[in-house]
This record gives C-alpha cells, sequence and structure tokens, in this order.
DNA sequence: TCTGGGGTCCTAGGACCC
DNA sequence: TCTGGGGTCCTAGGACCC
C-alpha cells in the first residue's frame, strides 16, 4: 500500500473569513472589532473574538460583550467573489485541490518540488499571493496526512504557516486538548472526558476498544486511528453534493396550515430552479429521489421526515407534491409543540450514484479483521470508497471486497 | 444564550423479499 | 405454522463541520 512519508499536504483556511472581507473592503473597520449577521453572529475578526465573540454565538450576547464592535450585514455575493479569487489562487499552485468550503481547501503538493519549491515555501508563496492578489489574510497547515494539516492550520491561525515534521507527528498531536480532533464536538468531548480522556495522548493511550464501545464503531476506529496519526485518505478533487437544501426560521409566532404551504411552497420552488441549475451553480441539470422536510420546534427539538420516490427528477410540481404530503404528516405534531423552523432537503441526488450494498464478513474475509464487526457498509459513490479504503487500512484488509461490484 | 443556514456522515431499526 | 439467516431499501435521528 502508498505510504506518504514526506509532509505534502497543504490545509488553507481564510481567517474569520466574512468579517476579513469587510475589513478589506471598508478601511474604516481595520483593526476593530467587527460582527457580521444580526440575529446570530455568522463571523467575527479577531478582534471581536478577543473580547469573547464566537460564531454562531446570539448576535444580542456578542453586542453586550463587544460594545465597540461594528455589526455589518452579510454581502453573500462579495464572500463567493473573494473565494472565487482565493481558489483561483489554489488552483494556480497545484491541480490537485480538495474543497472544504467557502473558505478552506486541501491542496496536494507532492512532485511540485523541482518546479515550485518545497511544501512549505509553496505554502509561503501561497499565503503571500492570497495577501497581494485577493487582500485577505490566510493560514496554512502543512503535514504528511489531511488530518494534522487541518489540525495544524488551526493551531496556526490566525495569519500563520505550520509545519509538522514527520518525525514531530505524535510530539505535536499528542498534548493537543481533543476538542482541537476534527470531528469531535461537544459530545464526543464529553464521552472521552468521561473515559479520562483530556488531550490527543490520552486517547492514543486508551485503546480501541474502548472507544468503540463509547463513540460506534466508526467514530471509534477513526479517532483511534487519528490519534496515532494514521489518516490515509488522499486529496481528491471532483467531490459532488449529495444533497441540496434550504430552511427558514420562522419565529415563535403561530403560523396556519396555509401560511407553512406558501412557504413551503416557495421553498420547492427555489430548491427546484437550483436543481435544474438556473440561478446557482451547484445544481447545474441534477435530479433527486429523496425529499426530506426539517422542522425545529419551539422547545428546540428537532424532526424530520423524509420521502424516496420511485424515480428521479427534477419536476417542481412533484417535488411540491411530496412535500405537502410530509407536511400534512407532521402537522399533528406541529400543531402540539408549535413549529420555529421549516426546511427541506432534497437528496439522492442523480438517483442510482449512492445505492448501498451490504455485505456480509465471514471468516474468509480475512484474518486480519479481529474486530466485533456485523457488516460493512459500502456505499458506491465517493463517501464509500473512503469507508473502504480507510476499513483496509485501519484493519489490514485489503480490498478485495472493494472493486468489481459496480 | 431564547439559538442561522448550508452541508456531510453514521447508526438503528422496520418492512419486505427469498 | 414457526423460526432463522441473508439481503435490500427506506425512514428517522443524531453528531459534526463551516
Amino acid at each position: 500500500m502508498f505510504v506518504r512519508d514526506e509532509a505534502t499536504i497543504l490545509h488553507a483556511d481564510l481567517d474569520a473569513f466574512y468579517a476579513s472581507v469587510e475589513q478589506r473592503d471598508d478601511p474604516r473597520l481595520r483593526g476593530r472589532p467587527v460582527i457580521v449577521g444580526g440575529g446570530v453572529v455568522l463571523a467575527a475578526s479577531y478582534e471581536a473574538k478577543a473580547c469573547g465573540v464566537r460564531t454562531a454565538m446570539n448576535g444580542r450576547q456578542a453586542r453586550a460583550l463587544c460594545p465597540a464592535a461594528r455589526v455589518v450585514p452579510p454581502r453573500m455575493e462579495a464572500y463567493s467573489e473573494a473565494s472565487k479569487a482565493v481558489f483561483a489562487v489554489f488552483r494556480d499552485t497545484t491541480p490537485l485541490v480538495e474543497p472544504i468550503s467557502i473558505d478552506e481547501a486541501f491542496l496536494e503538493v507532492g512532485g511540485l518540488r523541482k518546479i515550485a519549491g518545497s511544501p512549505s515555501e509553496i505554502a509561503g508563496t501561497l499565503r503571500r499571493r492570497v495577501a497581494t492578489d485577493v487582500g485577505l489574510p490566510i493560514t496554512v497547515g502543512v503535514a504528511r496526512t489531511k488530518f494534522l494539516a487541518k489540525v495544524a492550520s488551526g493551531v496556526g491561525k490566525p495569519d500563520g504557516l505550520l509545519v509538522v515534521p514527520p518525525d514531530g507527528e505524535l510530539a505535536f498531536l499528542h498534548p493537543l486538548a481533543v476538542e482541537r480532533l476534527w470531528g469531535v464536538g461537544a459530545v464526543t468531548a464529553g464521552k472521552l472526558h468521561a473515559l479520562g480522556a483530556r488531550t490527543v495522548g490520552d486517547v492514543a493511550g486508551l485503546g480501541e476498544a474502548p472507544l468503540v464501545s463509547f463513540l460506534g464503531p466508526a467514530a471509534g476506529r477513526h479517532l483511534h486511528a487519528l490519534a496515532h496519526g494514521l489518516d490515509a485518505r488522499p486529496v481528491r478533487t471532483g467531490t459532488t453534493r449529495r444533497s441540496i437544501g434550504s430552511q427558514r426560521a420562522l419565529g415563535r409566532r403561530y403560523r396556519s396550515p396555509e401560511e407553512l404551504d406558501t412557504i413551503l411552497a416557495g421553498t420547492v420552488d427555489r430548491l427546484g430552479r437550483r436543481l435544474r441549475g438556473s440561478g446557482r451553480e451547484d445544481g447545474h441539470g441534477r435530479v433527486c429521489r429523496t425529499v426530506v422536510l426539517r422542522l425545529r420546534f419551539a422547545d428546540f427539538t428537532r424532526a424530520t421526515r423524509s420521502h424516496t420516490l420511485p424515480v428521479a427528477t427534477d419536476h417542481t410540481p412533484t417535488l411540491l407534491g411530496a412535500a405537502r404530503a410530509l407536511l400534512g404528516t407532521a402537522l399533528p405534531v406541529i400543531e402540539d409543540k408549535g413549529l420555529t423552523l421549516l426546511g427541506l432537503s432534497l437528496a439522492n441526488l442523480d438517483g442510482d450514484d449512492a445505492v448501498q450494498l451490504e455485505l456480509p464478513l465471514d471468516a474468509h474475509s480475512g484474518p486480519a479483521l479481529d474486530v466485533a464487526l456485523d457488516a460493512v457498509r459500502l456505499r458506491f459513490g465517493t463517501a464509500s470508497v473512503n469507508r473502504a479504503t480507510q476499513l483496509g487500512r485501519d484493519e489490514g484488509l485489503s480490498v478485495p471486497l472493494l472493486p468489481e461490484h459496480e
């Protein structure tokens, strides 16, 4: 199996992205605390973060923490333009770019040494180009694996460059708090604390069995591997969207079924247009099979209702019919608890590219498979291949399960 | 703390078929 | 008639990310 022994993966992450665009475009905001968004903080400049303001924080609380902050409404078009300009720099650096979100990406720069220099030199050039060409600060982490590069950029923020040398990986990783790990949120962090693990090194010392029993097979095995610096996922280009969605907060006041139906019809219409590719660029003539209604109630609990159509479609009346039927089934609970958010997702895009094959593993699957494991879910399409190769690496199960099945 | 909007992936279980 | 395994598809919920 291919083993990388050199730090050639870059994780490039713009700093306080929306807020930095605002400071770039309005000199009066530079050096001052800036909050983007009103009711909820979408982004905070580092000056605002110094007061304790955080993304997703309630707007009133944020203003109380940082009375000097300038609060500006979001300008999504400006951020989209800035993102395109930054990604142009990424793609000019290497063709192997894997976008993660509007403001971050992985770049594979192995093999560019002769023409562009070492990975850390390339990272430095990238940072300077983003600063001069686009006018934004960016932090880059450089490491042998995606995971370590991602952690490195987080530790290196803001406006930094941090290289994790292959022989210094565990020394870098193990002192870090478990919350630093990509994929560990509040719930998982709480479970790890309950196991006595507060640092990544503690997690590495736990062994796989307790992690699997506390976190489930996928998360447990994944975390165990990451804590030991193991992560074979390659940088991959051309990943396609698996779902698109739209949602709307409704506030607390009562909405009649008729009113909800109007909102739903508007949402379906918007998503239908996106699906067919008019307006936004994430659709481009795709079809979907599964319609998911998303609800949030006044007590902050959530629910979903979904329906899978016999054939994939982009036909708005068909989608609306399915959405209406789902809303109908949910009316009693809406009546009971009070609805505060209504959303819709269109999933199973392009129908069959997410087929699930469930294969049993038996004694013939390989003696290396010593973990209690009932079945592997292989999904054909990008996500599933990931899982399968990861399994192959972690367990030494050398991929005979993977191919041919098509 | 009275909490936005857009996503990804994983888990569990039911219905149904052979 | 009952039990069981194996396989597929679908639904619902949850954790997490930016």
